[in-house]
DNA sequence: AGATTTTTTGACCGTACGGTAGAATTCGGC
DNA sequence: GCCGAATTCTACCGTACGGTCAAAAAATCT
């Protein structure tokens, strides 16, 4: 009964299991600085205090370990927003959705930043309504919980709300001071005001 | 009188400016293609049917090179939408700037993917809002044309709406069938409900 | 302690990049 | 045809990057 890797069942040491958090914690950290082309392995193991090889020892490539980053920050978020919305009522559900999403973004600046940038780096050609079809759901189930006639379109309704929140959340990143739970109220009354008519 | 370069005055060879024309526009067409990064010195140069020497010939550095490709790209776009927004009364300006500006980039895609790039890959540390406030001060101006009594932040207004067109022009650039008319109708409305509240 | 495995290191390789230097070419004016 | 300027080429340099390799150093097990 050894604690070595099995490679069947992929179990890991407690050694690398903090060495690969620390390593996502940190290029976290360099993205969120200095943008997908600051990370590189050399600044990844430095601030890591190891050197690039040892890197490679733990992450099969590099953006394996970017990946890794991404998809970390990633699932705190729609955890986050996922757990938020379920706890409220289909009717005021898209605006539980912006809310949380903004205030997560906001309590965690760096997350946001190294998700943003994935998003922009990442493989360019994907679907940016893919982002928001979640949101587009919602939209539609409010609407129809409300009782609204307008033949309005969830799909657009939802690129432009989720335009929205990228550019406060955007807004807020460049300036700490700027009030984006005001922002998000003002949005989801935009939003309301669409879905009710 | 010869046609040489006159150092004062800064005057251009036709041939210089035929070169620097086109590789202003391999530059967008490379950028628009394969992203900042697939824009090398190498690559502008193949494009053009010269070699890396030659392009430094006519810019002094690369950066200049694409920076010069924004600035062409971006003043088409500004002078397009000025003239749009010129040609409506105060109370409809707002409306105009957004009606324009989608119109502009879904007839200009490669400008519009090389604005973006740029946008993103430039400096990083610049407000977002910067860009907005132009319609900050249309939103603000139409306001008070039409009595609205809400008090409402222009700003935020701005970046919201920003986003969203943003949004919709990511949208379409991902998939070109996109109504972006219907879409900039739609955020036209919204903008309208919050303008006269 | 000895054996074995996990982790880290340092030295190296290949590639792509932006940029430079000087020689070569083209081209208009005389 | 010649001259000088405008334009382009070839060859090279330095740097930074992602990645590989064998060997050393810790850590762990028996």
């Amino acid at each position: 009964m050894t604690r070595r890797r099995e490679g069947a069942t992929g179990e890991l040491t407690l050694i690398e299991r903090a060495r690969r958090a620390q390593l996502i914690e940190v290029t976290i950290e360099l993205v969120a600085d200095r943008g997908y082309a600051g990370a590189s392995l050399a600044a990844i193991a430095e601030r890591a205090g190891i050197t690039k090889a040892a890197v490679l020892y733990h992450f099969p490539t590099k953006d394996a370990v970017v990946r890794a980053a991404h998809e970390h920050a990633l699932a705190a978020l729609v955890g986050d927003v996922a757990g938020a919305v379920e706890a409220a009522d289909a009717a005021s559900r898209p605006a539980a959705y912006v809310r949380s999403m903004v205030g997560h973004l906001r309590e965690h600046p760096r997350h946001t930043r190294m998700i943003i940038e994935a998003m922009v780096h990442d493989d360019g050609d994907q679907d940016p309504a893919a982002r928001w079809r979640p949101l587009a759901e919602l939209i539609s189930a409010a609407r129809l919980a409300r009782g609204g006639s307008g033949d309005i379109d969830a799909r657009t309704t939802a690129i432009i709300v989720g335009g929205g929140i990228d550019a406060i959340v955007a807004e807020q990143l460049h300036d700490p001071d700027y009030d984006t739970a005001a922002a998000a109220e003002q949005l989801i009354d935009m939003l309301d005001a669409t879905l009710s008519r």
